[in-house]
DNA sequence: TCAAAAGTGTTCCGAATACACCCATGA
DNA sequence: TCATGGGTGTATTCGGAACACTTTTGA
């Protein structure tokens, strides 16, 4: 039985939530838009050959990955029984460069809520569905949204990346007093550079605060 | 590459949780506990394979089945390169009893948490710590505690559970007050026989209205 | 009528929400 | 000094937690 493995890379810049597509240089499906991913080999585990995978089609190299689901059915690829295990991943967006290669014919940033009217390979659209209910859900309620930002961002970042992903206006004050209740923001000797009006203060996230506070049992949420 | 599925069976009864092992039958892991699981064939999907193995080995057959994770460290195996698809189940304890068969030298029904001390066959072990901390996970926020149960049980045997599988005493009034509040149960024509002091109502859990609920947006907590 | 277990009501507290005002900065 | 966006404080509301009493049944 033959194995692969796809991932769901998202990123966020321009002030959108956007996913990582390839243009397929191979058939079946050639052409088309599709996750990133490929062949399983013998001597790697899944998430070091959705590393592979990734560094070979796209370039990047992700901040955070994650196991989605393994999707098995039968008739999943025309060619033969080919299962997938799928992982979910996110990216620092200063590190979303993309580079071109023989991989594939293209590679390319979609807005996520715009992937609904592009046609996917195999049965992508089901697992990019699955992956962005999944992102949505444990941003509410694990610490990941750092991933997505600089490692020096601002509280208005990190509140319109909320908003663009949950996809409704949460209260900016109520929002900044509960995420830093948490403690796992340590301000940031930078300074906001340009724009009008006062500067804001930067922060970071301290992950080893996060893993100190995750042994003790921490519950963040929202 | 070789693909296999596993599964990690919950039942509740004698007021304990307990999970399904079988004693191998074969090398490698002779006479060592393990969960009932196999070789994934080519016509079927993972799902259909997990059934068809616990069936073959256990007899048993789910109420609820759940993909847990996807296994592939490339030594977890000693055979060969083998990635497991594991799940977890939940059945109804009037079906919890075991058949004796070739594929098997011994199954049955062992104190959840005592599994500790039982030395399990492969990376069992991590696989079982897994599926618990998903079940205590998932009781908190999904319906899935009457899956544990017979169709028709009281109140007290639906906290009882709760208490078990969260190892804390929950108050059962704030208890049934909540769980009665999303409309979920219906009271049953059943009545409680035997035992001393009032009897119970008995409730069942309303499959449908559950799912009509979903669409709407339900959430359902503690 | 008594014991045992089921069932209901109420108070209290803390967290979430909603909302308004003051502050720092650059032009 | 003014416009702009950042930052802080507070009243209100709602849900969760804690807790005590009444009801129903069988013996």
């Amino acid at each position: 039985m033959k194995v692969t493995v796809d991932a769901v890379v998202f990123s966020y810049h321009e002030n959108e939530l956007k996913v990582l597509l390839i243009k397929r240089a191979f058939e079946p499906f050639l052409d088309m838009f599709a996750l990133a991913g490929g062949f399983l080999l013998d001597d790697e585990s899944a998430e070091d050959g959705v590393l592979r995978k990734l560094k070979e089609e796209t370039n990047v190299e992700l901040d955070y990955l994650e196991q989605l689901y393994t999707f098995t059915d039968v008739e999943r690829d025309p060619r033969e029984r080919i299962i997938s295990i799928t992982y979910y991943g996110l990216i620092d967006p200063v590190k979303h460069d993309l580079v071109s290669n023989i991989h594939a014919k293209e590679v390319k940033w979609f807005p996520a809520y715009g992937v609904n009217y592009i046609p996917l390979a195999f049965d992508h659209k089901n697992i990019y569905d699955y992956a962005l209910e999944r992102l949505r859900n444990k941003l509410q309620y694990e610490p990941i949204g750092f991933e997505l930002l600089s490692q020096h961002f601002t509280m208005n970042e990190l509140w319109s990346l909320y908003n663009a992903i949950l996809g409704r206006e949460l209260d900016i004050r109520n929002f900044s007093r509960k995420i830093l209740s948490y403690g796992l923001l340590n301000e940031s000797t930078f300074k906001q550079e340009g724009g009008v009006g006062r500067p804001s203060k930067m922060y970071e996230f301290n992950k080893e605060k996060y893993d100190e506070l995750k042994k003790t049992g921490l519950n963040f949420e929202l």
